[in-house]
DNA sequence: TGCTACGTTCAATACGAATTGAACGCATTA
DNA sequence: TAATGCGTTCAATTCGTATTGAACGTAGCA
């Protein structure tokens, strides 16, 4: 039992591994960890749907590992459960709508990390409009801090724009 | 000496604290430190230019983490050098080209992670030439491979053109 | 009803990357 | 030329987070 899949062909599978390799690259450097994306590239080069149990074992991973992946991608729309009649294994297969999997996978991702951020600009212009009627703060800190607080939304709206409308939509495609 | 900086301001200090806060995480969520967004926040809320001195103090970080960061926002344009004649310590003071910035940041970030699976596609495509003529691999297996890899391809390509075209010249302006 | 084989959970662990700080080199000044 | 005050470097450490694996719940089967 040395190696199991996609034929005898070794260069087909060193093929499949690379790409398994390089897709845990990815994923990690997207800050998923880098069992998702190897699961994702196992299962995308697999013909036939696939155990847990079988990515324990190619994958070399923990069960608890293959288990927490595989929902994820789930949630991303990366995978498809598939029911073996008989058989009382999970089997999972790749899809491949990349855009949208790509999309979802990003949001998440970005939402996870962004909560702090968010809102600060708002929260911030908020506090300057009170201030701005009171005079303990002295009149040229307050034009300094407004004055850079501007250029920022300038930026973030722009941006803002160009995310919106570029990326997210032309992903879905 | 307990607060310095920014007039004596206790709300526009405060302002500048939860920017300094939010930057870090950003930054830390791109890849690079925490520390590289707080010294850079830092300085762009700050009227005179600054000294690593005084970002290890007001930041509570290290000489050493003071001198790396501010050596990387430069690279990235993010910042400008000051002397101040009759002064031996460098001075800083933050530039607001956010485009510039945030378009090589991220050209440096990215490149760092993706050398891995750069070119992955090619060399395959390539291995994938050569067995094409050769008959060890079942016709069956071939096919189904490249079919694979020529959506990946296909999807690699068209984000390629709007990241390219999109992100990089939009940021640039 | 108990037994088996599976998937899930989450506290413990391992791992990688960010941060530190001591040692160093290099100016400037006396 | 020595002494002082910088900035830089990089091995050691710390810290956050991905991964593990043992314990658990559950569904199917005898």
């Amino acid at each position: 039992m040395k190696t199991k899949t996609l034929g005898d062909s070794h260069s087909l599978e060193q093929i499949r591994q690379r790409f398994v390799e390089a897709a845990g690259h990815v994923t990690q450097s997207l800050g998923a960890g880098r069992v998702i994306g190897q699961v994702y590239a196992y299962l995308y080069f697999s013909r036939k749907p696939q155990s847990l149990d079988d990515l324990t074992k190619v994958l070399e991973i923990s069960k608890g590992s293959a288990s927490m992946s595989v929902r994820q991608l789930e949630q991303w729309g990366a995978l498809r459960q598939v029911w073996i009649k008989g058989d009382r294994k999970d089997y999972y297969e790749a899809l491949d709508s990349f855009g949208k999997i790509l999309r979802k996978a990003l949001l998440d991702l970005i939402g996870r990390r962004m909560e702090v951020g968010d809102g600060l600009l708002e929260q911030v212009e908020g506090l300057l409009e009170e201030k701005g009627t009171s005079t303990q703060p002295t009149q040229e800190d307050l034009e300094f801090v407004q004055k850079k607080i501007a250029l920022i939304r300038a930026f973030r709206d722009r941006t803002q724009r160009i995310w919106d409308s570029s990326i997210l939509t032309l992903l879905l495609k």
